[in-house]
DNA sequence: TGTACATCAGTGAACGCGCGTTCACTGATGTAC
DNA sequence: TGTACATCAGTGAACGCGCGTTCACTGATGTAC
């Protein structure tokens, strides 16, 4: 591999990812820092040469990862315009992918129980990902006639809600499993709520 | 209080309460065994004459956790009878009731991360609990067109989705707090779903 | 190009802690006679 | 009603463990001259 002597080369990150494959592997409650430290090939002490303590390494990962969120569902929404329902429904399916691909991550962010206002950093992150749902949602509306239209952070909060669920529900090895693939599940529950907004045509 | 002596009268149900206080205060991350048996007025050991250990009394949690969401369920769909609409909406509201009630046995349930399969009794309760949602999205299926309707189990994933999404994302203090009430963020989430299946007129 | 030296990333030993779990025990309860 | 005894729920001391964290240290790196 790369450098594989007194000096690591590139610690820092290599902490967080063995940060992240022990939580993906066995949950927040699992993970330790000393074992993320002895996965980098590491003394624990020498996680204190980059971090403030084992807190701060999970914050990191989930920062990284809603960074990571925050450009994929970014560049769906991008890819999609300039139809507005086509970039709604591509930032739904970059959701459940980045869940999907990132479990790591995903969990850090959302399951490890640290709070988004942990760091500046990281709340921003958090907000700038929040955002680009929250555009989405906002173009699709204006298709909606005024008088039927709900917020557009109602909508956002809705389809997060759904999708969050999906993710949580049914896309992990809980046993709680479903019948059908979860991205099928998503894709189906966001048409259906967007067929009840009249965003789209009734039967097709 | 009741009885404070030696022996305890009945230490099994203090102790599973006292876990689930626990797990609502600290999350499942910072429940430990000594402590709930710390706060039941008892030695780590006497928690050793009622279960098999930290686990078993996570899961027995979860499993009463199953039953009362099962039982409330079933009797707000009960009371919504003959109406399959109104029984629908009523475990609706029922599932977001349970989880704002008892967020120790929900967060037992489904984020402590012991499966459901763990013991034949736990897995019985879930299942029982689904076969209520399941049900009520069977009977109001019925009023959908067949060439329209979707398997009732799909129907039942999402509207489970979107309530646990809610549940998780805005019925908590995680900071990622919504402008809108969850109760209100469900209501009229799940309207919009019905809505686009046709069983609640377009516009009222 | 070679040497002296400052910088700093990582070591390894040590710590105190609280955990889950075990064990032989003891005190309270309840039942048989 | 009173006594002997079996039952069993809880005690308390002990265990080994791995945790997060600290500290003085040392080995590698890179820069100044």
């Amino acid at each position: 591999m790369a450098k594989r002597g007194y000096h690591h080369g590139n610690l820092r990150q290599a902490l967080i990812d063995a940060a992240l494959e022990l939580i993906e592997a066995k949950g927040p409650t699992g993970f330790t820092l000393s074992e993320a430290a002895k996965q980098a090939g590491v003394t624990p002490a020498a996680v204190y040469r980059h971090f403030e303590g084992r807190d701060d390494l999970i914050a990191e990962g989930a920062r990284q990862g809603f960074e990571m969120f925050a450009d994929l569902i970014q560049y769906a929404y991008d890819k999609g315009q300039p139809s507005a329902l086509a970039a709604f429904e591509a930032t739904g399916r970059a959701y459940l992918a980045f869940a999907r691909k990132h479990p790591g991550h995903y969990i850090a962010m959302f399951e490890s129980g640290i709070s988004v206002n942990r760091t500046p950093e990281l709340a921003a992150a958090a907000a700038r990902a929040r955002g680009v749902l929250e555009q989405a949602a906002a173009d699709l509306s204006q298709h909606i006639p005024p008088d039927r239209r709900p917020p557009a952070s109602m909508f956002s909060a809705h389809i997060w809600a759904m999708s969050h669920g999906v993710v949580e529900l049914y896309a992990r090895n809980t046993g709680t499993a479903s019948a059908f693939p979860p991205e099928d599940l998503l894709e189906s529950g966001i048409g259906i709520y967007l067929r009840g907004l009249g965003l789209i045509p009734p039967d097709d």
